[in-house]
DNA sequence: CTGTTAGCGCGTTCAA
DNA sequence: TTGAACGCGCTAACAG
């Protein structure tokens, strides 16, 4: 709420509108040395500051970016938000970041209000894997950018984790084992609700073939505690692979609580948000993503895509090496 | 750039702006049912929705809320964020969100940029601890709260958490160990910065009482390596304690890199923003903020402000008691 | 019950 | 070199 406007401003300048814009927008070509100065000295000195709705209201560039992602307390999350802010903060976007609480319904509503908003741009974490859900983000003009999640078919430029690669590298440092592991068991949440999940567990199959693999839904603590016991009085081996960060920290909490030792009675690895896994005995070996990279990558993407809208004709998926850090764990 | 004006769909309904504005504006008393229902129809069937910016430069309400912190990518920040965007968007309000990167240029340069979008409202993370570095916002009858630091003189509503009281309780503690500490040794970042820190490190002192307290500010891992051991080689037992929860990650990465025994060697306690110290052995006892709640108190208070600004004639200090969780560590 | 009109704060012709 | 006048999309008097 500026109170102060560029009329009032022109008024003590003792010159029109018109000439305080230009002046504002350095259009210092039709103007007189002195009038410059003197405006120079006002605006100054009434510490004047154009408003940004009504500017973009005539010329359509509210220099917001919509940011919408899934869980904003999410630690891959937060280092996103600061790859993508860290970008968009020298190009002078402001971003207008939302959550979606892995709601699709709440994610297209508040999809829309960022539409109202005017935002020139949006990065979205998708909570929908179909490409045709956001379709009216195009009708509306505005360029799109995914991020984390792929959406199908390839529609959108999205910018993702290695996530196949990484889990077939990890799953095949069970090769390596001293005592060879005889199962494989992949916890994650809800699997099939998001590609990057889905993407992450068929590495690790391939990664540790020809070893079974069980898929195990993360409900509560207490249920997969109970499958771990089940497992290790079978004689089982298992090796225990995280699909994210907080699944991870549920499973080593797991495994302290029934005095576990690992590797010895399960070998534990996963995913890391924390990059914090190393300090926990003996070490857990893990994969890093890069979510500050991926955000920078996404926001530049993005960026360009506002300056020159035509590129937006092929879709391109980039997908980002993550780091796999092998300690003791496995 | 909702490409579709409220023109187009007055035409398209064969009535007025002004008319459909009022059924945007649910001003359904003076219309006849007849139009009404026509109105509903054509905006359904054009997938019409209004600017956002068109009408808040009539309004003057934006509903958006400017939210300025200091490191996005903080685990306490993130949660924070959790806590106020989830006040607000019931609120149908809208977050921009902006980091200061703790440069106090940065930020007041950025809360300029906040103004000129036109926000509501503010919630601030400050990096000055000089109450009158934020009058510009006030001259410009915009509500503001502070959260997590407080400014001097008392100006501002704040939130934030009993630092002093919580280290003090944890201090205390110290009297109990089975192994008596012969000194504290509290690390942190950069200590005379922002309250917050001072208030912990007073509070530990007087906790600890009448031991010796020495002060270390983190500046590489390597120089409180070298402190930690001299301290071990002159027969001192210290009680470590951190002042955030990075701090308390690094100590602990030392500690295990020389591979020295908690709490038989040093005893080990701090903030704990990641809520992880509970898995690292043998338990680390830790202070725990709960940020989420002071995120959304303080949004709640904003908006009290926001909708009846005569209020904020006193300001009033708000803070939220932490949870201390005592575990073997010291 | 509905339309006409006048701005909100700014940028931009078009004349002068 | 400058200013008057119009319009961006919308709301809110004021008429009718």
């Amino acid at each position: 709420m500026g109170k102060i406007t560029i009329q009032e401003v022109a008024q003590a300048a003792g010159v029109s509108k018109a000439t305080l814009s230009r002046f504002l927008n350095q259009n210092y070509s039709h103007m007189s040395e002195k009038t410059r100065q003197r405006i120079a000295e006002t605006v100054k000195a009434m510490d004047y500051r154009p408003s940004r709705r009504a500017q973009s209201l005539k010329t359509n560039h509210s220099r917001l970016i919509g940011i919408m992602i899934a869980d904003i307390s999410n630690v891959y999350v937060s280092l996103l938000l600061k790859g993508i802010t860290s970008y968009l903060k020298t190009r002078d976007y402001q971003t207008l970041i939302m959550e979606s609480g892995n709601s699709l319904e709440q994610e297209q509503q508040q999809l829309n209000q960022m539409l109202d908003q005017s935002v020139e741009g949006i990065i979205l974490q998708p909570n929908s894997r179909k490409s045709s859900d956001y379709d009216f983000i195009a009708a509306a003009t505005v360029p799109l950018v995914l991020i984390d999640r792929e959406t199908w078919p390839p529609q959108w430029d999205t910018i993702v984790t290695n996530n196949f690669h990484a889990s077939y590298l990890l799953g095949q440092q069970a090769q390596w084992s001293l005592k060879p592991y005889t199962m494989g068991l992949v916890v994650s949440e809800n699997i099939h609700a998001v590609s990057t999940r889905e993407q992450r567990l068929a590495g690790f199959i391939e990664g540790v073939a020809p070893l079974n693999v069980e898929t195990l839904e993360l409900q509560d603590i207490a249920t997969l505690g109970d499958r771990v016991v089940e497992l290790v009085e079978q004689k089982e081996h298992p090796l225990i692979f995280a699909n994210n960060g907080q699944v991870l920290a549920a499973i080593l909490q797991i495994v302290q609580t029934l005095t576990l030792k690992i590797p010895i009675d399960v070998g534990v690895a996963g995913y890391d948000d924390w990059n914090w896994a190393g300090l926990v005995s003996p070490g857990i070996s893990t994969i890093e993503q890069h979510p500050d990279k991926i955000g920078y990558l996404a926001s530049q993407t993005l960026v360009k895509l506002i300056q020159s809208p035509d590129q937006s004709e092929v879709a391109r998926i980039h997908s980002y090496p993550a780091t796999i850090k092998l300690r003791s764990s496995i």
